[in-house]
DNA sequence: GATTTTTTGATTTACGTACATCAAAATTGG
DNA sequence: CCAATTTTGATGTACGTAAATCAAAAAATC
């Protein structure tokens, strides 16, 4: 049986009343007698029983999600993730909400996190935008002790305690390879269709697929990014007209309006064998993966990281270790064979 | 809030006793109150919290995972993320037990499974040996309210609550999309590296694998199935014998014995080209991925196998539903640039 | 050494559930 | 209608922790 608070009392030597005032640090103690309890702590190897602290305690862990108002189907669905996480809330003793910020808005993403150090919530989930002031918002709330997860979009050298996300450096480089591979000996153009370079993940992403390009298929040429802006109509204009150039032989799509993508291929490049990978398992993705207009879809998993992020939210407030392997966010790769 | 016990028995106008007697089916209720208070819990929705229940009953849930005693990497690295689960016992109230049987023996793991009938731990996790008896003893066990999941391999046609782990067929039908794709219009010959025919996970790989060769790939041809009996040095002569032949151009290694392939891959294709792709990651088959020997590996990750075992036998010896997305055990793919 | 202040102990209630006991009420059988 | 039986209620204790109160003891101050 593991030890309770009444073996700690035991074996300091004192009562269970200097034991609470130890372990919830409340004052009125002195050093020495801390040291004892604390001591006997460690050799008994005691761990607060959470549930029952829970319980005792009444806890709810108020959590908020931060997310931008994008109008795509990753955001949609990371909603209807959270929209779940709220349905398990009672079991879980959640209280979560989320607060919507403008797309793109560092200032409004920073208002909203000044706010958010007077309410008080235990763990905060945000949708980072990469700017200055947005690092020196959060690294502000972490050292009020906040505990603070950066969800989807990292905000690297911040203080942040976790990103729920995938490493889309990885991300591009992977999808080079298998373009490149897929494509095997062929020379050519290969077209990249972007949302915005001002978004960090898509940033990253090129970065990490120009890399392995150039060093590794040195016979195809990436052309100028096309920027999407996540939009389907602009993505299936910009890709229509890329099609004209009869020297593309692959796409690389690395944000979303995916739809437009897929139109463009579909309308365009009937007679040519185009090799394409694209970001995020959509209804319309999985639709072109399965009819082969698609070759390969890079995913990160939503609900996987909305859980993933309560976890670490929980365990940051309760000042509990995580599983690291168990948080790590993987990149899933489907073809069309391992769908799920 | 969400309802308690007293809220129940409020609204049921019975007392607390009467409705403790209901939600642990007690005896002593007359069908008409047991239907009022019935109409109570769903109308207000009341769940049992769990944590509080388990506190008060000290439960904790003893849970057997039995695994064959067969030495390669990969159910080394299942032995070690069980070991991790059981350091994480008492915070998760598990009490998770270990046995070994002789692999490929239905015979030894019916035994056993008929021995835990009479233990009773409250779940069971099994590493199947597909064979009738075996069925028919999980189904046995099913019947008597035991919760089971089988791990890794699967028992089709069983009764078995959950399987924690891959599509083994569309694992195959991955293997051979990839291998095909990198190798694109060459033609030749493939090597096909099996522990055994006479595992369920083995055939099931090699079984997608073919189906995808033969409908996509016609100039691909596989040749009989090396059977490595997941041990290097058998892995070992009988890759280095196969490549004797020159006509080969790619390789599918399905089982273990990794370490025998990437050795025999390095005596004897040095001077050739050859497309290789490989199940689980391990030292040895990270190390050849990233030097090129190997060029893609399917891995099913164990640590989540294990955890995801033990949520769903907790949730069904609850009675709760799980969420199905995190307990699906996917496919990893790994190229060298999204290794974890 | 007396007084003030700080530290510690003892005790109680509570969280939501499980489980046991005993008495009271309702139902059933004859 | 009475007795036997079944059903229900009332109540208490327990699980491990949190939090509060008040008294007692110890330490610090003058």
């Amino acid at each position: 049986m593991r030890p309770t608070v009444h073996d700690i009392a035991a074996a300091a030597g004192v009562s269970l009343a200097t034991v609470d005032r130890v372990l919830n640090q409340r004052p009125g103690v002195r050093h020495v007698t801390r040291e004892k309890v604390e001591t006997a702590i460690r050799e008994l190897g005691y761990v607060r029983d959470v549930a029952a602290a829970n319980l005792a305690k009444g806890r709810t862990y108020p959590l908020v999600f931060i997310l931008p108002a994008s109008d795509n189907s990753f955001m949609h669905g990371l909603n209807a993730e959270i929209r779940q996480a709220i349905v398990r809330s009672s079991a879980e003793r959640t209280d979560i909400r989320t607060i919507e910020v403008p797309a793109f808005d560092p200032a409004a993403l920073v208002s909203v996190l000044e706010e958010l150090s007077r309410e008080k919530p235990c763990g905060i989930a945000l949708v980072a935008t990469d700017a200055p002031d947005v690092r020196a918002a959060v690294d502000r709330l972490v050292r009020e002790r906040f505990p603070i997860v950066t969800l989807v979009s990292d905000l690297t050298g911040s203080l942040r305690h976790h990103y729920a996300g995938v490493d889309n450096i990885a991300a591009g480089r992977t999808a080079a390879r298998l373009l490149g591979r897929f494509l095997g000996p062929r020379k050519g153009e290969i077209a990249v269709l972007a949302g915005s370079m001002l978004v960090r993940d898509h940033r990253e992403r090129l970065e990490g697929f120009s890399a392995v390009m150039a060093a590794e298929f040195p016979d195809l040429a990436i052309l100028p990014v096309l920027e999407g802006r996540d939009d389907p109509e602009v993505a299936h204009r910009l890709v229509a007209d890329a099609l004209g150039n009869a020297g593309i032989i692959g796409v690389y799509s690395l944000g979303a309006g995916n739809r437009g993508l897929i139109r463009a291929l579909k309308e365009k490049a009937v007679d040519r064998v185009l090799t394409v990978v694209a970001h995020e398992l959509t209804a319309h993705t999985r639709a072109a993966l399965i009819d082969n207009t698609i070759d390969a879809i890079l995913n990160q998993d939503a609900g996987h990281e909305v859980r993933s992020a309560i976890r670490v939210l929980k365990a940051k407030a309760d000042g509990l270790a995580v599983i690291e392997a168990q948080e790590r966010i993987r990149l899933d790769i489907f073809l069309k064979d391992n769908l799920p």
